[in-house]
DNA sequence: TGGACAGGAGTACACCGTACACATTACTCG
DNA sequence: CGAGTAATGTGTACGGTGTACTCCTGTCCA
């Protein structure tokens, strides 16, 4: 009998395990933190044992990507198009906003993995199913591009701190200062950042709902689709 | 009299220089083999040579986001906002379609560059003069999102073939049954993919046409910024 | 009990961004 | 013109990356 005590028998890698530690992993600092070393190291096992799981970093990402899919809700049925689609696209936001980095690895990953293949023929499964043509259904796919995921294109997303660097503390007259330029030579946009919510004080940004100019950019997108089918719009 | 005539006199290297030659280097090799080795071995000179004109890589892009920003036609004055939109926009989406790395690059960067401040500004502008409230010109930024630089949500890119890969033949056999199998899990995706263009036979995608995809979704957008524009709507 | 075979370890290579000290060039001013 | 100074390019080095290749070792089945 050899003393086994002191030392836990070490579980087995998977590549069901690999994902899963490279997710959490990702979730904690960030994507471009995520390199195989340091997912190695987190599953306590040397770089190159990760490769026996899986063909390589790509392929990882890939299958990142494929396991968060799966944690979207399926369609609910029984509705009308219109509410099934909104619902669905709410549940993906859902999802994938609990991964930081999922929007990323989604739009980078030109491999269409079966999940996403998946995801993408159900939803226009509820296009078809509502009536909609082949054609027409072609068309909004391509209008609602990222959107179906849940995902907004951030163009002022300066309220995201940078991963793991520390909030620089500005003077306050500094920041006036830098206010008042900004308002000389972007009037315009100071003007929208500073519309709503200028209860907080804050000077640019923050006041934004994310939530409610996804919603707000969703619901214009289904009016139109919804318009355009019932005229039997056609591209030809 | 020293003989110079054997060795060029070399050429100093500027802010300008550099970002030029990262443009183009960009545009032939892709972003994700810029290095900045790379850059300076194009530019005859040692890597860290570049380090006395750019702050670092970060930095550089930056720079290369600029330049082509840059290249962007004013927007057109006396019309409706409308048509002033629309023409920037795809004004825009030229300009960056020459550099296929622009889109990556522009959404990458959360520093937000004089030139890109500057083009967002007078997009605002624009609607702002078109009568458009600062409560909805704030949502319809939004909404509109990157497609303010004509830039399409690529969900299916198959068509885009890897940077520096040989195309793949693959037997005409093995496509058939790949197709077979794909028309088995993903009906609906080889419904639409299958449906414009069949005339040329090509199995998958490449029947899209991305300038009228594009416009479709654009025009879209505008149509429903009009609608709430005219019926006065707010957010509140 | 032995042997096959899969999974993990070790080493190594080419590449990356960039800090730092030094050499060289260009420019300014007396 | 010549000297001094500031700007620019060089060399070397460090710690990081992905991953190819070889070898060892634990596990399972005949």
């Amino acid at each position: 009998m050899t003393p086994q005590v002191e030392v836990e028998r070490r579980v087995r890698l998977n590549r069901d395990r690999v994902l899963q530690a490279a997710v959490s992993l990702a979730d904690e600092v960030g994507i471009e933190a995520l390199s195989m070393r340091r997912l190695a190291q987190e599953l306590d096992v040397v770089p190159m044992a990760l490769y026996k799981h899986v063909e390589n970093k790509e392929e990882l990402l890939d299958g990142m990507v494929e396991v968060i899919v799966e944690e979207i809700d399926p369609p609910i049925r029984d509705t009308d198009w219109k509410s099934a689609v909104r619902q669905r696209v709410l549940s993906a936001r859902r999802a994938l906003q609990r991964h930081p980095w999922a929007r990323q690895a989604i739009e980078s990953r030109t491999n269409k993995t079966p999940a996403v293949l998946g995801f993408m023929d159900s939803f226009a499964g509820m296009l078809l199913a509502g009536g909609f043509s082949v054609d027409l259904t072609h068309h909004v796919m391509h209008a609602i591009g990222g959107r179906m995921w849940g995902f907004t294109q951030e163009l002022f997303d300066d309220a995201a701190p940078v991963k793991g660097e520390a909030p620089v503390e500005v003077p306050a007259e500094v920041r006036a200062a830098t206010v008042q330029q900004m308002q000389q030579r972007y009037p315009n946009i100071v003007a929208i950042a500073t519309s709503r919510n200028h209860d907080d004080g804050s000077v640019v940004g923050h006041g934004c709902d994310d939530e409610f100019e996804f919603e707000f950019a969703l619901d214009l997108l289904l009016d139109g689709f919804e318009r355009l089918h019932e005229r039997g719009w056609s591209s030809r």
